[in-house]
DNA sequence: ATACTATATGCAGTATACTGCATATAGCAC
DNA sequence: GTGCTATATGCAGTATACTGCATATAGTAT
């Protein structure tokens, strides 16, 4: 590690973000489109405060972009390298989709016109 | 991660490998074409038991395949996936190159013609 | 057989990442 | 202001990964 270039530690840093089932959950479900905290957190099952942890670490490596809206903080990937390294890994993206028990307004049905 | 399908759980391991510095710095070498023990203990400048110990996991994982010639194991990309994943990471790949301190017989010019 | 070289493996100590829980902040409605 | 909802943060215990060292194996040469 001491030899080791710094491109080889970033690129690394960068591999490991990615390198984790939920956030890789995270990250397939958000090249859907933006999401918020609570449909991430219905779609994994998980305790809020563990997605709203993974999705710092993703936040603090610019791997995804957050925009808050009133309550809401819709989350999105930030550049395409992130979703061509997920096609490379996961194949293409699934389309959007609305979450049973996320009350969001995009899963309740309030901006989205066809699921 | 109990609730994580499979696949995440498997592309995270397999993300997982790459999200090294030596292993990253190991990749990027055998991209540029086949290598042995040797070769990339020379390159990394790393002791030779560590080296095999991190071929070893990316030789189990299927990432990287060895070919064994007399008393020196050659190394070479599995798939060209991995490849392509170091493509949009690192960019493209440099070329094969001698190395100052390796003994096998592609650094000691018995073999490739052009540097 | 012995000696030497290239590579592989096992193990142990240390560092780092993961994850659950309690709590804090921020925005909206009243 | 209070109360409620959505999200964020800090911390601690545990699990996992990293890495150094000693040693084992396997192939070649003599």
């Amino acid at each position: 590690m001491s030899k080791n270039p710094r491109a080889y530690i970033e690129g690394a840093a960068r591999f490991q973000l990615l390198a984790h089932p939920s956030r890789l959950y995270i990250l397939d479900e958000l090249r859907r489109g933006p999401a918020c905290v609570c449909h991430l957190q219905a779609v994994l099952g998980r305790p809020q405060a563990y997605i709203s942890q993974q999705l710092r670490l993703l936040r603090e490596a610019d791997v995804v972009v957050d925009e808050k809206d009133g309550l809401n903080v819709y989350y999105r990937i930030a550049d395409a390298h992130v979703v061509r390294l997920l096609e490379e890994m996961l194949g293409p993206a699934q389309p959007a989709r609305r979450v049973e028990g996320c009350p969001c307004p995009h899963c309740t049905g309030q901006e989205v016109c066809c699921s």
